[in-house]
DNA sequence: TTTCCCTTTGTAAGCGCTTACATGGATAAT
DNA sequence: ATTATCCATGTAAGCGCTTACAAAGGGAAA
């Protein structure tokens, strides 16, 4: 019983066994260039001690870490986490590790993230979005760290991405919607500023007022975050307004069940008295009843292709294929047609 | 236009501003033990180069890593995310970084992720629930790396705990259901396998039914994995039992709101016909109508005290308070009288 | 038998940082 | 003026690992 000190080191492992470090270290990563016999020593030793390498000084030698990290803008809701998940399952299976840590939608917290994952060694990086300061671009090139932008689809930029075309996808919902004919439309939008989803989403919607030859500034939106609260205030501001909107977009499914949770509490009938729509299509959508109207999101196929082309974009050294999704309308009850009263 | 190769060091660093590597270390680390005009030139050297400390190769140095560690059972759904949120709030606060994984339930890849933290260098973990083979806390003794248990309040165990008594609260909530003049219940649980809270939960209603001269027996159990799906599976099965229930309790929001759902799919009024209650008092809880009579949890006080007490077991090696918060519960309207027909 | 090659293992040089200790100059105390 | 102190900085020893290279031994080929 001496050595309470600290954990083993691999030293402490190579004495014990009668080896040398360097065969320690083979033991552990390449098995087979070590004869069977002195594997088994060696490893028994390594049980016994319950020796498990520092991770850090495996780090400094090697440089490589096998780990990616992933900067989400929140997790307080499950936009993210089905397709972070399926991310994460991806690598794990490939071998790496995932660090994930949330920006709360706060660029200056996302920039010091971004550094502080690289100056842990991540191999890769995967953000949300491609809004964001080009130095921070800068910074990842010189410091080689490759970066996958998801939840996105923009061909020529500075970073490649995998995501779906959010313009499109909102402008064919909200085509759906004046062809139901709806002419007093209303959105509430995620915080555009920093937010390309968000931005381009209202982008969208003015599209298909344009292509139905209605003024895109028609269109009365609510800038308000990611919150159910959010959304039922929105809602009630929204519908005071004359002419009263007969349907409202949403920038998300959240903000959805906000405006739909208010419209109840107003005593409104949806879709019969004003129709909502939601996007993403996460869990929650299906919950509230009526069922939301919204945007099918490929989630778990986003988060699974997006782990396998950041990897062979740290492995292979390659600038990384910008890969686009498509999403698709889910109709369900929270949209009917235009009640005109 | 050389360097090229690689990242900047500490020694570039030294070797451009004139100083020696130590000089450069102080004013990162130490700034107030470097006089104000090398300081001056030495950042702006860092600046231009942009450079960033190897995270690795600090930490092997120093020792420590200002890292905490947390593993979560599951991101998919939002049980943990409020909670976790405040514990990375604090903790950013007081200069440490969160490193979260998620073991989706299962044993062995809890162990494997503590086992990476612990490598990485953490300096301390936040676990979920006390249920896990000893072993490993004995590693973790060896490591010496603190470890705090949270969502659940065991005095006396292995690892010190912050979070409230599932038993009581459970307990609490059946009692009110039995007050309100059921006496056919039925509970879907999560698994209780491995997993105290559910285990607890279970238990604290059993103990109600006892309390009111009824059979614990009596109480019969579905247990499934916390998805929405499931709830609803498991709803259709208990509702058609012979005495069909009045009351299902549930292991948390999520199997209730599923359950809920179902409820609604098969025409039954809840809580006219079926009264139904959750657990944890997610958002979920307020955003299904009727919304869910539940226990609520103090998620955010439970996170930001988590940080503070682990934090506390990290710089003072001391071995951790237990820590009980209180849940109290939530009348909203998925509950109500018993309905004898 | 001799030569060559291949396999297994050891030796030791870093990887980029922190920090105990050494140094030297400036200031304060005598 | 001399000595003691203190402050800013430098020197260099690790931290625990990987890996290029060297060494040694055992066949296979000639």
């Amino acid at each position: 019983m001496s050595k309470l000190q600290s954990a083993p080191t691999l030293n402490d492992v190579a004495r014990k066994a009668g080896v040398s470090t360097a065969t320690v270290s083979r033991c552990l990563n390449a098995p087979d260039r070590v004869v069977e016999e002195t594997r088994q020593r060696v490893m028994s030793v390594v049980d016994t001690l319950g020796y498990t390498p520092n991770f850090a000084a495996r780090v400094m030698a090697a440089k490589r870490t096998f780990t990616i990290g992933a900067i989400i803008p929140t997790m307080e809701n499950a936009i993210f986490a089905r397709g972070l998940q399926a991310f994460q399952e991806e690598l794990h299976q490939r071998g790496y590790t995932l660090l994930v840590s949330s920006s709360a939608y706060r660029p200056e917290v996302e920039e010091e993230q971004i550094r502080t994952l690289v100056a842990r060694g991540a191999d890769g990086l995967l953000l949300i979005g491609h809004d964001r300061d080009p130095k921070i671009y800068d910074y990842l090139d010189r410091q080689k760290v490759p970066a996958l932008v998801a939840w996105s689809y923009i061909p020529n930029t500075r970073a490649p991405s995998i995501g779906f075309d959010n313009r499109q996808a909102m402008q064919t919902l909200a085509d759906r919607v004046i062809g139901l004919g709806h002419t007093e439309i209303a959105m509430i939008s995620g915080i555009s500023q920093g937010n390309d989803r968000a931005r381009l989403r209202i982008e969208g919607a003015r599209d298909a007022l344009r292509m139905h030859g209605m003024h895109p500034e028609e269109l009365s939106i609510i800038e308000t975050s990611y919150e159910i609260e959010n959304g039922a205030e929105a809602f009630a501001r929204l519908i005071s307004q004359d002419p009263r909107p007969t349907a409202i977009l949403c920038g998300n499914d959240v903000l959805a069940a906000g405006a739909l949770r208010q419209a109840q509490n107003m005593g409104l009938d949806v879709p019969g008295d004003v129709s909502i729509t939601g996007f993403d299509d996460i869990e929650l959508a299906r919950i509230v009843s009526p069922a939301l109207t919204t945007v099918h999101v490929p989630h778990r196929e986003m988060g699974g292709k997006a782990a396998l082309e950041l990897i062979e974009m740290v492995e292979k050294s390659t600038v990384g294929n910008t890969i686009r999704l498509q999403t698709e309308i889910v109709e369900r009850h929270s949209l009917g047609p235009a009640n005109k009263s």
